[in-house]
DNA sequence: CTTTCAGCCTGACGGC
DNA sequence: TGCCGTCAGGCTGAAA
C-alpha cells in the first residue's frame, strides 16, 4: 500500500507534466471512492490551470488557479500519465486530460482513495500533526503529547493528529529499530526513548524516500502502478520467523485494528 | 476530553 | 478447477 515515500515519489513524478497544463477536460468513469468525487467536478474544473503539485501526509495536492484537488491513494491507488490512445486497465476510475496531452490516471481497485475538488481549505487537511520530516517533529514534541495518554505507543504515532504519514509498516519497522514495545503505553515513555524513537521514524523514512528517487518509477509510459520500492523490513510481515537480531521467534498482536510485529527481547 | 471500533472495498490466499 | 471464507489495510466519524 502507498505509504509516505510512495506518495512524495508519485508527486514528485508527476509534478514535472502536471504543473502550467491546461486541463482539457476530466473524465469520471466511477466516483463512489471513499468519499464520492466531487459533483459537477468535470464542468468545475475544465479549463482550468495546474499551479503546482505537492504532497501533506499522504494527500495529493493539485493546486489549480481555482481551488486544489486532493488526493489520496487509499490502499490500492496508483498514479499514472498515459496517452489519450493507450488503453484503459480495469480500476481506473478517474482521467485528468492535459493540454500536453498526457492523461493523468488514478487506479485504485479497493477504492478507499479520494478524488476531492474545493476552492476552499480541504477539511480533511485541517486537524493534521505535523510532518515526520520536518524540524517541528522531534522527540520533545511526541513525549510532550504523550503525556497522561493510555493508548499503546504504536497507535500513537500512527494517530494523524499527532503526527502524519507513519503506516503501519514504518510504525512497526521505528519500535523494532528502537528497542520499544509497541503496546507500551504512549505516557509511559521516557524523552530519551522519544528521541530515539523519532529518529527512527526520521531516518527509515528518508532511506525510503531516497530508494523512491533511484527506483524512479517511469510514470509516463504508463508502469505508475507500484513496484512499491524493495524494503528491508526487520519485523514487518515477519511474525513467527526469527528475530534478525537475537533469533527469537517474532510475535504478532493487534493495537487499534492492526496487526503488529515485535520481537520480546528486543523490545522493552 | 480519550479511546475504541465499524465500515468502506477488492484481490490474494488457504481449505476443501 | 473453483468456490467460499477470511484477511489486509488508511482513515474518518460515531459510539462508548
Amino acid at each position: 500500500m502507498p505509504e509516505l515515500p510512495e506518495v512524495e515519489t508519485t508527486a514528485v513524478g508527476i509534478a514535472p507534466l502536471l504543473v502550467n497544463q491546461r486541463i482539457k477536460k476530466i473524465v469520471v468513469r466511477n466516483k463512489q471512492l471513499r468519499w464520492p468525487v466531487t459533483d459537477q467536478i468535470e464542468s468545475i474544473v475544465k479549463d482550468l490551470i495546474i499551479k503546482t503539485v505537492k504532497r501533506r501526509a499522504k494527500y495529493i495536492v493539485v493546486d489549480l488557479d481555482h481551488g486544489s484537488f486532493l488526493i489520496h491513494l487509499g490502499m490500492s491507488g496508483s498514479l499514472r500519465l498515459i496517452s489519450e490512445s493507450d488503453i484503459l486497465k480495469k480500476h481506473d476510475h478517474v482521467q485528468m486530460y492535459l493540454s500536453n496531452d498526457y492523461v493523468l490516471t488514478y487506479h485504485d481497485p479497493r477504492r478507499f482513495g479520494c478524488w476531492l475538488w474545493s476552492n476552499d481549505d480541504h477539511k480533511l487537511l485541517d486537524s493534521l500533526g505535523p510532518e515526520p520530516l520536518s524540524k517541528s517533529f522531534d522527540g520533545s514534541y511526541l513525549w510532550g503529547l504523550s503525556k497522561g495518554r493510555k493508548l499503546s505507543v504504536k497507535a500513537f504515532i500512527m494517530d494523524s493528529k499527532i503526527v502524519v504519514g507513519v503506516g503501519n509498516i514504518y510504525a512497526n519497522e521505528a519500535l523494532f529499530s528502537s528497542g520499544i514495545r509497541p503496546n507500551r503505553h504512549a505516557g509511559r515513555i521516557s524523552l530519551k526513548r522519544y528521541e530515539l524513537l523519532a529518529k527512527n521514524i526520521k531516518s527509515i523514512l528518508t532511506a525510503a524516500i531516497k530508494q523512491g528517487g533511484t527506483t524512479l518509477r517511469d510514470f509516463t509510459n504508463g508502469r505508475g502502478e507500484p513496484g512499491y520500492f524493495e524494503q528491508s523490513l526487520n519485523v514487518y510481515g515477519r511474525a513467527g520467523e526469527k528475530c534478525l537480531n537475537c533469533a527469537s521467534i517474532l510475535r504478532e498482536i493487534r493495537l487499534g485494528q492492526r496487526s503488529s510485529v515485535f520481537c520480546m527481547s528486543c523490545q522493552q
